[in-house]
RNA sequence: GUCCCCAUCGUCUAGAGGCCUAGGACAUCGCCCUUUCAAGGCGACAACACGGGUUCGAAUCCCGUUGGGGAUACCA
């Protein structure tokens, strides 16, 4: 029953513009952009935005900013819902035509009476075909009226069956449907009809989306039919769900890409997490390359249950890639948290050396970039409370100064050298490396945790260590207690 | 309410009837490494929702229950 599917394949993915995209958007999309570039074929960008009061053309533009920074590609488009209404109407008139639609001239207000009716009764409601029973005459007295109507699906007989890659072979009893509307009494396409009519003329073969569509397909599969004689491959995907099972929403964090991006999260990590949210690509590996996973896809893979947005392993992955990623990569998507902090760009041989010594240390690109300026820093601002355990030990400035006297006197400025200078005095002050180490990284970092202190003093620079070891001893002294 | 979907560690998942004493990863907790913080290494904790079948044998197949999710618009 599995048959691996065969290329080339149409695939589109079909955002509407009215919010930033979502990760379930994004990660619907990254499905689609993965099994075009596995089969081949064309990825169709389509944007829905036909509810104008909802949709926002800058939105527009962010989705199409939000899929390229992370990494997907479309080949066609973007097409915009909105200009291809005049042709939705026009297949509608068809079924019109061909009396697989009919006028419905109910008022909304009657609809709603009866729905409430049905309701009060605890019935599903379901529109009663009041107008598919109306006779040519009828309709054209009302037409002739100028009585307003919408235009309703004549709903085949039958149950309705579709394939789903997921799911396998579905099945709907005829009756939890019924005739829905194609053209609202204002002319303008719904939704159903506007995504079956596209789909068709964009000649979609796979329609891959998110599992709240799974309940919709049995209206369009007969559409489909009614149009075209020829139905696409459905594969619903999953949900993605926040930590309370319930749909990922704003109160957990973020949740969409754009927020993801500015929290300092790598395309490549985010493209990775989301993928494998819903897919295994086999053999317990979890950290591939865009080309990586493109290779290894299969719909088969797909999961059918729902996943719960993990934030720690997204934030554990884009460790891993801060970790790996060659500077020259890593560069483009941190200048921006860099610019942000005013880190000059005078150095970038020093900006990387400082960068890779923070690279086990940040979770973000955000946290990365935060390091830096530090080094660039004309004076360091020292907390007391933090320091307490130095302002305690009367000996320290004094030791301090030595160190700073053995630093000034190194003839290179390097690691080992530094290094060595250090353990030396330790020796002949006769106290341990770690009472001397522990204050140098205060006073040169302003934090008690860090990169080795060897590293960190090198990159800071012969000057400014001098200078800082300084201050610290000065702020040592005014700061104890008398 | 009705229709539909889903169900393995806290989380993401591997698992296509015997390979399962249920594997990997995140998180958590230990230990190692270490000047600190990380990273890394090693280890521990931890799951087949429940009840019936089918079968020599079931996490895997079937039915039911429960739980979760979705859909029920002249929204998309």
């Amino acid at each position: 029953m599995k048959t691996a599917l065969q290329g080339p394949v149409r695939v589109r993915f079909a955002p509407s513009p009215t919010g930033f995209l979502h990760v379930g958007g994004a990660r619907t999309a990254i499905y689609n952009d993965l099994l075009r570039q596995n089969l081949g074929g064309s990825f169709i960008l389509r944007i829905e935005d036909t509810d104008k009061a909802r949709s926002d053309e800058a939105m527009t533009r962010q989705i199409q900013s939000a899929l390229t920074w992370i990494g997907v590609e479309w080949d066609e488009g973007p097409f915009l819902q909105s200009e291809r209404l005049p042709r939705h109407r026009e297949r509608a008139e068809e079924l019109l035509a061909a009396g697989k639609a009919y006028r419905c001239f109910c008022t909304p207000e009657l609809i709603e009476t009866q729905r409430e009716e049905a309701q009060r009764k605890g019935e599903t409601f379901r529109y009663p075909r009041t107008c598919a029973a109306l006779t040519a005459g009828e309709t054209e007295t009302r037409l002739a009226g100028g009585v307003p109507y919408a235009v309703r699906f004549r709903l085949p007989e039958g149950n309705i069956r579709f394939h789903d890659l997921l799911r396998g072979e579905m099945d709907f009893p005829q009756d939890a449907l019924d005739d829905f509307i194609l053209l609202r009494s204002d002319g303008s396409p719904t939704y159903h009809m506007s995504v079956v009519v596209d789909d068709i003329d964009m000649g979609i073969t796979h329609v891959i989306r998110g599992d709240d569509h799974l309940s919709n397909t049995p209206k369009h599969v007969p559409l489909f039919l009614a149009l075209a004689d020829r139905v696409p491959v459905f594969a619903h995907l999953p949900l993605i769900l926040g930590p309370d099972r319930k749909r990922l929403s704003k109160r957990i964090g973020s949740t969409s890409v754009e927020e993801f991006r500015n929290e300092g999260i790598l395309a490549q990590a985010l493209y990775n997490f989301l993928a494998l949210l819903g897919w295994a690509p086999g053999e317990d590996r979890e950290l591939l390359s865009r080309r990586e996973m493109i290779e290894l896809f299969t719909i088969e893979g797909l999961n059918a249950s729902a996943a719960v947005f993990d934030r720690e392993k997204l934030l554990w992955m884009n460790q891993q890639y801060i970790l790996s990623l060659p500077f020259a990569e890593l560069a483009p998507q941190l200048a921006p948290f860099l610019a942000e902090l005013g880190v000059p760009t005078g150095d970038p041989a020093r900006v990387e050396a400082i960068v890779d010594l923070y690279r086990p240390r940040a979770k973000t690109l955000r946290e990365l970039a935060e390091a830096v300026p530090s080094f660039f820093a004309e004076s360091l601002p020292y907390d007391a409370e933090a320091c307490a355990k130095f302002l305690a030990d009367p000996a320290l400035p004094g030791y301090l100064e030595a160190l700073a006297a053995r630093f000034a006197a190194v003839p290179s400025f390097d690691v080992p050298s530094l290094d060595a200078a250090l353990r030396t005095l330790a020796e002949e002050l006769e106290v341990k490396a770690a009472a001397l180490i522990h204050p140098a990284r205060m006073a040169v970092s302003a934090a008690t945790g860090g990169p080795p202190l060897f590293d960190l003093i090198a990159l800071v620079g012969r000057e400014a260590t001098a200078r800082r070891l300084g201050d610290f001893v000065r702020f040592l002294r005014q700061a104890r207690p008398a």
